[in-house]
DNA sequence: AGCTGTACCTGCAGGC
DNA sequence: TGCCTGCAGGTACAGC
């Protein structure tokens, strides 16, 4: 699911496509996921993409911000010239999306105005334009007027977009609420405080956002294997060695995820609408009954704090 | 206050 | 074949 790997993949794409960008248009399709005035960031320049656990943060130059969850199965896709030579290049289609955008779970879209004066972008639009042979361009809105779209879709439509001041996003219940983060401000005694004194199951500890943000099922299975611990444990039970030794592993899980550019498990993919590479290395998620990759005992599966947990009865302990 | 369970929503797999 | 049920999960919220 997109958890800290796979929002971190987005960020860094978004960064990459739309910032240094003017916001041309809102059209929004699913009112109830879109909350603030679209109005108030139309005309606007792009200055920054961050991330905050698994909430993305878009900021413009005009004083306000779009604060973007995606939730389970959200999708941010941008659509521009250069970004079609990339994806043309990588040999990785959109169709793997399910083709033309937008489709029926495209509940709001950006009009982003391409500046010219951006000499990398000058060079990849020239080819580009000749490359695609009209073929990119039939399929979807990139078109000759110069402007790109960035897509948002989802499913599932649990993903939210909030328009609102730069200076109240910090606001907003979901960033109030959420815990320092690995990868960036969690150190290990303060993840060691924190496990140390929680009465609930260290699996979902884990995933508790308002305690620790960016783990969510999937990164919480592997950590816990990576570091041979049982998801059943208390978290006040574990030793200062064992605390250290999760607090590793959930470091190196988040980085694998982030090197293989995410797990696509349903529908995740990045701003080309590529998938990622980390469900292929999977340790224990979503492994039921296959061999254990150190032992060869079957997976475990069970139900914890109503979440699918996936663990090797006999490496953890 | 802190923890647990359930709703939200849709697509898909499995059973009959 | 096709309907029905259950399941997946990040977060918000109700309830204990």
């Amino acid at each position: 699911m997109p958890e800290l790997p796979e929002v971190e993949t987005i960020r860094l794409g978004l960064q990459r496509y739309i910032v240094g960008k003017k916001i041309e248009g809102v059209e929004v399709r699913l009112p109830k996921i879109v909350s603030g005035d679209p109005k108030n960031i139309i005309g606007a320049k792009v200055v920054d993409v961050r991330r905050f656990g698994k909430g993305l943060v878009t900021d413009l130059d005009n004083g306000y911000s779009i604060a973007i969850h995606i939730k389970l199965t959200g999708q941010l896709i941008y659509k521009g010239t250069e970004a079609a030579k990339e994806t043309e290049e990588t040999k990785v289609s959109i169709d793997k999306i399910g083709g033309e955008l937008p489709n029926k779970w495209t509940h709001a879209i950006f009009k982003i105005k391409n500046q010219k004066s951006k000499i990398k972008n000058t060079r990849l639009q020239l080819p580009s334009a000749k490359a695609d042979g009209g073929q990119a361009s039939q399929k979807s809105k990139v078109g000759n007027d110069g402007n790109a779209y960035l897509y948002y879709n989802d499913v599932r439509q649990f993903g939210w977009i909030k328009i609102v001041k730069t200076s109240d996003v910090q606001k907003l219940a979901f960033f109030k609420d959420l815990g320092p983060e690995f990868l960036n401000n969690l150190t290990m005694i303060q993840f060691n405080n924190i496990v140390s004194s929680s009465n609930s199951l260290i699996k979902p500890l884990l995933m508790d956002q308002k305690k620790m943000s960016g783990i969510g099922n999937i990164y919480a299975n592997d950590a816990l294997f990576e570091a041979r611990i049982d998801p059943r444990r208390k978290a006040k039970d574990l030793s200062d060695t064992e605390i250290e030794t999760l607090y590793n592993a959930i470091l190196k899980v988040l980085k694998d995820g982030l090197k293989y550019g995410g797990a696509t498990e349903i529908n995740f993919v990045n701003v080309l609408g590529q998938e990622g590479g980390y469900q292929d290395h999977f340790l224990v998620y979503g492994r039921e009954k296959q061999p254990c990759r150190v032992c060869k005992t079957p997976i475990q599966k069970i139900k914890l704090g109503g979440r699918g947990t996936y663990f090797c009865p006999k490496c953890q302990k």
